[in-house]
DNA sequence: ACAAAAGTGTTGTTTTTACACCCATGC
DNA sequence: GCATGGGTGTAAAAACAACACTTTTGT
């Protein structure tokens, strides 16, 4: 059984990865395997299978471009005028990523010919994919004013002086140093650990891990970490 | 030319329409006009065409089938499970709208057999569409917590006390009123009209409009007029 | 001893909450 | 004149923003 006169057409996912590079956000994008625009600077993206809803697509197109499971991703827009892949109609459903940028060891880089990019120095993008980048970073923006989602970005032992980099990249802007741990240590997301970062200083800072329960808990909870955030959008 | 060897899908769009009748959140459902599940309530809804987005698609199915243009519509999410419709694999995109209940004149109720249900009093929904309801009803208080679009309920002139009965359906609680209305007023979103609704008290109550430059610009701005939103989600 | 980043407290202002009484009117 | 919902103020608490100096330690 199936409906008639509807015109099917292709779905994929595509996938914006964001990753910190201690001081910067950056995007990881590949190099188009397939024509038309082979070899262009692209998003991950792939065709949504038979088998599988959108979600899953994306979540397997991820850990193929990057070895990576368990990431943390979201939907957050589907792209879908007619003309925007110039071979044939597809949807693209899409989706940010945040990954730790030191989990990402390169393994599959020469198949896919991956690459990290600042969004300053970001390369032309095929189709529609630069408006979905601007739109994700938009949409990190957002999330990232009321949820604590950065921290998927860092590695599992940070210090505040890092998340805060994070942060001030994130919004391009400067936050009160005083003000801003105050603010992250008063939410209990935060466990401070005995060893300190030595790396970034003579005295060093202490590193700091997630309180997993109470993260999951209030991980829904309106945070206020930005000031202003709604400046930003 | 095309992509080999990818399978197409159907693509649809289905929108949650939500009222207010002035005490409660309704929903307006239909009786599906073909098979299977002919006559089964459901959401509005409808197969994204050749020539148009989803976006553009939703916005057709809503003016086909309420009669209603330039209606506030928000894509939230792609239920996408594989075995999500019987007849045959189909996408769909959901949105959710609001309109003032007063503008949906029935003009086509008796084609599409539509009506407004309380959500305590729903039917039974075709395939997904209970998750869609609940997930839309989700979005709405999330989104409404942050941004003024119940205002998009209510008609061009509303009383203070309509609004909050309005917020209090959404969240099924009781504000403090004059904390509500303090609020309310202190935002700037309103202007205070001359005349009085006389029909809720001997008293009578002063109508409120939007300022309309003012809704706009603040539109994205975060409001506070739901008192620890995040508990509600 | 000095450079460089870490860490920490106070104060004034604003925002939020909780709470109770008078007002205007139609009947 | 009374019942009904409309409308308003204040005080205490909490959250927020602005701001500067001391600590640690490797060189």
């Amino acid at each position: 059984m199936h409906y008639k006169n509807q015109t099917r057409i292709l779905a994929a996912t595509d996938c914006i990865i964001f990753g910190f590079d201690g001081l910067n956000i950056k995007l990881l994008l590949i190099q188009r395997g397939f024509e038309p625009e082979k070899n262009k600077w692209s998003l991950m993206g792939g065709f949504v299978e038979p088998s599988e809803s959108p979600d899953d697509a994306a979540v397997r197109v991820l850990a193929e471009c990057t070895g990576l499971k368990n990431v943390y991703m979201e939907q957050f827009q589907v792209f879908g005028n007619p003309d925007r892949d110039p071979v044939e109609r597809t949807l693209s459903i899409a989706y940010f990523a945040l990954i730790d940028i030191n989990k990402y060891q390169n393994q599959l880089s020469d198949k896919y010919h991956a690459e990290w990019f600042l969004l300053t120095e970001m390369p032309k993008l095929i189709f529609d994919h630069e408006e979905m980048v601007k739109l994700a970073m938009r949409q990190l923006r957002y999330k990232a004013a009321l949820h604590p989602i950065l921290f998927k970005l860092l590695p599992p032992k940070f210090t505040i002086r890092q998340l805060q980099t994070l942060y001030e990249g994130v919004y391009q802007t400067k936050f009160d140093d005083r003000n801003f741990s105050r603010k992250l240590l008063s939410t209990g997301l935060l466990v401070k650990l005995p060893e300190k970062d030595k790396l970034s200083s003579r005295k060093g800072a202490f590193y700091y891990e997630l309180n997993h329960s109470n993260y999951q808990e209030n991980f829904e909870a309106f945070l206020n970490l930005v000031p202003n955030p709604d400046k930003f959008f």
